[in-house]
DNA sequence: CGTTCTTTTGACTACGGTCAAGCCGAGTGG
DNA sequence: CCACTCGGCTTGACCGTAGTCAAAAGAACG
């Protein structure tokens, strides 16, 4: 089994990436651990606490973000001024990548869910880095091209699903983003009910409503924001269809 | 203005790719004549008929297809034996490349929708450039990024317009797609109405329902497949949010 | 222990999908 | 030249999924 070594070029540990769910790209399955040393090299480390912003929509970007630690969830304002939820990403992840590639300003803001470091990328040593390596970029290729596969599902989720189809689908998701943890059956990430919503494209009204409905008839138990899945093949085939 | 002048590697003659909408990614906001040229070189020519099949969805590619004349549209099959179409492309653009770049079979058929001729470039040939020309593969970065966004886009049409919305931005697109043969207000192609609700994501009575509202209320002129936009501006107001 | 925010549940509404019938237009044969 | 047929187009009536709104219960914070 391949495996994804990298906290923040301080220590490295383990992190097991070939469990990486289509619907969270990770960095791991197109650089190699030297490729995302070299990256590291370039930057520098900067702390985050909980909650707090890593960057801001319409800014213009001035480093890429590479995140190290913990989940990082993105955010939309929408037309009522409340902010969607658009992905999650669980480390290793390049964050903004798109937007200083394009040359355009963030279209999300990135919010680290939990205490977490990242790593901060000056753009112009990573063009370079790009324009001057063409085994790097070609593997950043393969990267983005992932990144497309995973947009296409994220439409497919929205379009081809009803309610209980997509929060199936997103409790997987879940699970994919924050099983790098080491637990097994359990999602525990730090995120309300709204977002659980918005995530999978309805109101929290219906989300809290199929969620219980799941409980109910047994495929999850819930422990306040703890979510343990207990039939996966249901979840599954809800997931699929349903 | 910038031109893209391309058509097949035979002839040289002039494309305007600067009115190239978000939604219609051009390959040449990326890259320039001579890459366009460098990639070009590296296959040959084939010839389709109108309705011809380019690839099949579920089959591995066997070569890159970049697209030289006319316009080509992406289906998938869904749940119901259907083909559902996916996007649509105008010349110059690549066909298949995240399949090629993912290592993956086919996620959709390309169809021509008319008498075009294609060039395909031996997928080794395109990997060797990549891996060897890292200013190339830098600027295929450029490329896969818009196609991300544009992904992104198609995400957000989908998920937070309503029917009227949607088709609005439907009509916008598909001018976007087929102005590139000089017409100023027309959008001509040959598609069904049931390719142009799939497109938007809704049933052919609702597209037709609301196209109908559109042509009644003026914002359009309907001649059999033929549409011309009159209202550019409620068109467009509509597409934002309506 | 009260204030405030989140979660939960219910009743109502509306957007959009389903289904079916009628229409139009192109191609075919009498 | 005019029926006839067949496929795509159009329209209407009905229904189901999901959004809105509100009220109450619960959790979190000072």
């Amino acid at each position: 089994m391949r495996t994804c070594p990298f906290s923040g070029g301080m220590s490295i540990s383990k992190r097991v990436c070939d469990q990486c769910a289509f619907q969270s790209v990770s960095l791991c399955n197109s650089l190699s651990e030297n490729d995302i040393k070299t990256l590291l090299n370039l930057g520098n480390v900067v702390h985050f606490k909980k909650g707090e912003l890593i960057y801001k929509q319409d800014m213009r970007p001035n480093g890429l973000i590479c995140q190290l630690n913990s989940v990082v969830k993105m955010v939309k304002l929408n037309d009522h001024g409340v902010e969607d939820i658009v992905s999650l990403h669980k480390p290793v992840d390049l964050l903004g990548i798109t937007e200083i590639i394009s040359e355009i300003p963030y279209q999300y803001s990135a919010i680290a869910l939990e205490e977490t470091q990242v790593n901060i990328i000056p753009i112009s040593k990573f063009i370079n880095l790009l324009q001057k390596n063409a085994m790097f970029s070609f593997k950043l290729n393969k990267y983005l091209a992932w990144r497309i596969l995973d947009a296409h599902h994220r439409t497919d989720k929205f379009t081809k699903k009803h309610l209980r189809g997509r929060l199936a689908d997103t409790l997987l998701a879940l699970h994919q983003i924050c099983n790098f943890k080491g637990e097994t059956d359990t999602i525990d990430l730090q995120i309300s009910r709204a977002d659980l919503a918005s995530y999978s494209n309805m109101t929290s009204s219906n989300a809290i409503r199929t969620l219980s409905e799941f409980s109910h008839s047994g495929l999850v138990e819930l422990k306040g924001k703890k979510i343990r899945i207990v039939n996966w093949e249901e979840l599954k085939r809800l997931s699929k269809f349903g």
